[in-house]
RNA sequence: CGGGAUGUAGCGCAGUUGGUAGCGUGCUACGUUCGGGACGUAGAGGUCGCAAGUUCGAAUCUUGUCAUCCCGACCA
C-alpha cells in the first residue's frame, strides 16, 4: 500500500484527485446527468463542518446573521445588473417545467409539454440577484441598514470542466451579502470581512495567504473591487482561496434599493458580498498533504486525536480500555477532541495507516509494554515522530503538541511560499520562471491588455495587487510603462 | 465545442491470430495472528459502456452511439 501510495503521489499535481479516493473517500458523482457534481463523504464532511463551524463563530462575532434565500432565481433577475449578466449569463442549470407525466409510448416518464414554465428558473448561481430583490421589500430607512446576511448554500455553476474540490458543478459555500448607508462603510465591511477570511486561513487551516485586490480582468462581474485571499499549492500552483467584494450601488441601482437618509434624502445603499466554499477543503488537501496521506491542521481535524490499543487479549484489552478512558476525559476536558479506536476488526498497523491517510494530528498507542512502564507511545502526523512518553500528565504533553503541530504546519506551508515567491524583472525571464511554479512579483502597467497579452503567453494570470508589503514604483515588465507595485502572477487553479 | 486517450468484478488492471474471461486488491467464513496496512484454507462477485453489423462463434473485427479522463476556451 505504501508503495501504490508513492506512485500515486508522482502524480504530483493531481492531489485532489487521489486524495479524495484514499483519504476522504469523497468522489464525482458517476451518473452522467450530475456529472461534475461531488459526493463527499461524512469524513469528508466532517471536515467541512469543522470549517464552516468556525467561520460561522468569526460571522457572528463581527455582527453578522444567518438567514437563508430561495434555490430559483428568475431568470429576469439575471437580466437586471448588465456586468453581472456578462459574468454569469452562460453556464447555468435552468428549469424550464414544473412536471412529469407518465410517458405514453413505455414505460418511465417524459417531461410534460403542458407544464412549460412562463419565465424560467436559473439555479442559483450566486445569489446577489434575488437577495437583493428581497432586500429591497427590507430597506427603507437609514435606521433599516446596515443589512448584514450570510447564508450556507449549495450554488450550481454547469461548469465545462470540472475538478473534484476545485471546480465541482454544484458546490457548498457561504454568501454574506450586505447592505449600508455610506461608500465608506461598504468599503470596511469588505475589507472586515477578506481580514476575517484571511485570518481563518492562516490560524485554522494554517495555509498562508495574501491579501489583495482583483485585476479588472479577474474581477467579480458586478463588482467595483474584489478583494480576494490567494493561496499557493505544493505543487507551485495558486488557489483562489476567498473573494470579498465591494459592490458600490450597482445592485442597488439594478433592484431599486433605495432609503432616506438622516437629511431626508433618496440614495441607493452600498452593497458587499463575500464567500467562501468547499474550494477550501481541496485548499487544504494540497498545501499540507504528503505522501502518507493527509495532514489536518489541529484546529480543523474532526478529531484531534486517536487512540490505538495493542493488545493479544481480552484482558489485557481491558486494561488499556481503562487506561485510555481515563486518558480520553483529561484531553476531553482540555477541549481536545478524541476517537478511542478498539474496533476489533482491524489490526494496529492498519489503524495506524489508516489514521494517517485521515490526517488525525495525534496518534496515541498504548500497548502491553507502556502497561507495564506507565508510558504511552505518541505519534505526530506532521512529522512522523514518534516518542515514547510518561502517562502522566500526557494531556498537558500533547495539548501542548496539538498547538505545536498547528504552528509547524503552518511555518512548513509558510517556508515553501517564500521559497517560491521572488522578484522578476523581465519578461524573458518571467517566461522561464513561470514554467517553475510559485509566485512571481512583477511590474505591471496596469492594462488589461498587458495582463491578457501575459495571459495568452504564458498561462499566468495576476493573481492580485498585493494589500501589504513593497509599494516601490517601478515600469512594467513588458511594455517599459510605469507600474505602482509589484503584483502576485502565477498559475492558477 | 476543438485536440488526445480510455471504457472488462467494489477499486486498480491484463486479455496474443476471433473459440465463451483472468490477475492484484477489497469482500465473506474459519483458523493462526495483533508494537507499522498479517498469513493460510475455502468461497461469493462480471449481460466485457450501449446498439447494430460481419461470423458457426465477438471482450477481440466494422460502424454508430454514450460516457469518462487529460490538454484548450469558462470559472470559486
Amino acid at each position: 500500500m505504501a508503495k501504490e501510495l508513492k506512485e500515486l503521489t508522482s502524480r504530483g499535481e493531481n492531489y485532489a484527485q487521489w486524495y479524495n479516493d484514499l483519504v476522504l473517500k469523497a468522489d464525482m458523482a458517476e451518473n452522467s446527468a450530475v456529472r461534475g457534481c461531488m459526493v463527499i463523504k461524512p469524513y469528508g464532511y466532517a471536515i467541512w463542518e469543522k470549517i464552516q463551524g468556525e467561520l460561522d463563530r468569526m460571522f457572528k462575532e463581527t455582527g453578522h446573521v444567518n438567514a437563508y434565500f430561495p434555490l430559483f432565481i428568475p431568470k429576469s433577475f439575471l437580466s437586471k445588473e448588465a456586468d453581472h449578466v456578462e459574468g454569469f449569463a452562460k453556464e447555468c442549470a435552468v428549469v424550464t417545467h414544473y412536471r412529469l407525466k407518465n410517458d405514453p409510448d413505455g414505460r418511465g416518464v417524459v417531461v410534460d409539454p403542458a407544464a412549460k414554465l412562463e419565465e424560467e428558473l436559473i439555479v442559483r448561481p450566486t445569489s446577489e440577484t434575488i437577495i437583493w430583490n428581497t432586500y429591497k421589500g427590507w430597506i427603507q430607512s437609514y435606521r433599516d441598514l446596515p443589512v448584514l446576511c450570510n447564508q450556507w448554500a449549495n450554488v450550481v455553476r454547469w461548469e465545462m470542466r470540472t475538478r473534484l474540490f476545485l471546480r465541482t458543478a454544484e458546490f457548498l459555500w457561504q454568501e454574506g451579502h450586505t447592505a449600508h448607508a455610506t461608500e465608506a462603510e461598504a468599503i470596511k465591511e469588505a475589507e472586515t470581512m477578506l481580514d476575517v477570511y484571511a485570518d481563518f486561513a492562516e490560524n485554522f487551516m494554517a495555509m498562508p495567504v495574501l491579501k489583495g485586490l482583483k485585476s479588472a480582468n479577474e474581477r467579480f462581474a458586478g463588482a467595483l473591487e474584489t478583494y480576494c485571499i490567494e493561496a499557493l499549492m505544493q505543487d507551485g500552483k495558486a488557489l483562489q482561496a476567498g473573494t470579498s467584494h465591494f459592490l458600490g450601488q450597482n445592485f442597488a441601482k439594478a433592484f431599486d434599493v433605495t432609503f432616506v437618509n438622516k437629511n431626508n434624502e433618496l440614495e441607493h445603499v452600498w452593497a458587499t458580498s463575500w464567500g467562501v466554499s468547499t474550494r477550501l477543503i481541496g485548499g487544504l488537501i494540497m498545501t499540507h498533504s504528503d505522501d502518507n496521506g493527509l495532514v489536518l491542521p489541529p484546529k480543523l481535524a474532526p478529531y484531534q486525536v486517536v487512540i490505538v490499543p495493542i493488545y493479544r487479549n481480552e484482558e489485557q484489552l481491558n486494561t488499556i480500555s481503562e487506561k485510555a478512558a481515563e486518558i480520553s476525559a483529561k484531553l476531553k476536558a482540555r477541549g481536545v477532541s478524541v476517537k478511542y479506536d478498539d474496533s476489533d476488526n482491524k489490526k494496529p498497523g492498519w489503524k495506524f495507516a489508516e489514521y494517517e491517510l485521515k490526517g488525525v494530528p495525534v496518534r496515541l498507542a498504548m500497548g502491553a509494554r507502556d502497561l507495564e512502564n506507565g508510558t504511552i507511545e505518541v505519534a505526530r502526523r506532521d512529522t512522523l515522530a514518534k516518542e515514547t512518553v510518561s502517562v502522566e500528565n500526557i494531556e498537558e504533553y500533547v495539548a501542548d503538541l496539538l498547538k505545536d503541530i498547528q504552528a509547524n504546519i503552518y511555518k512548513k506551508a509558510f517556508d515553501y511560499r517564500a521559497s517560491v515567491t521572488r522578484e522578476v524583472n523581465s519578461y524573458d525571464e518571467f517566461k522561464t520562471e513561470i514554467e517553475k511554479g510559485g509566485f512571481l512579483l512583477c511590474h505591471w502597467d496596469g492594462t488589461p491588455e498587458t495582463e491578457e497579452l501575459i495571459k495568452n503567453e504564458t498561462k499566468a494570470t495576476i493573481r492580485c495587487i498585493p494589500l501589504d508589503g513593497d509599494k516601490t514604483p517601478g515600469v512594467c515588465m513588458v511594455t517599459g510603462k510605469p507600474s505602482k507595485q509589484r503584483v502576485v502572477f502565477a498559475r492558477s487553479y
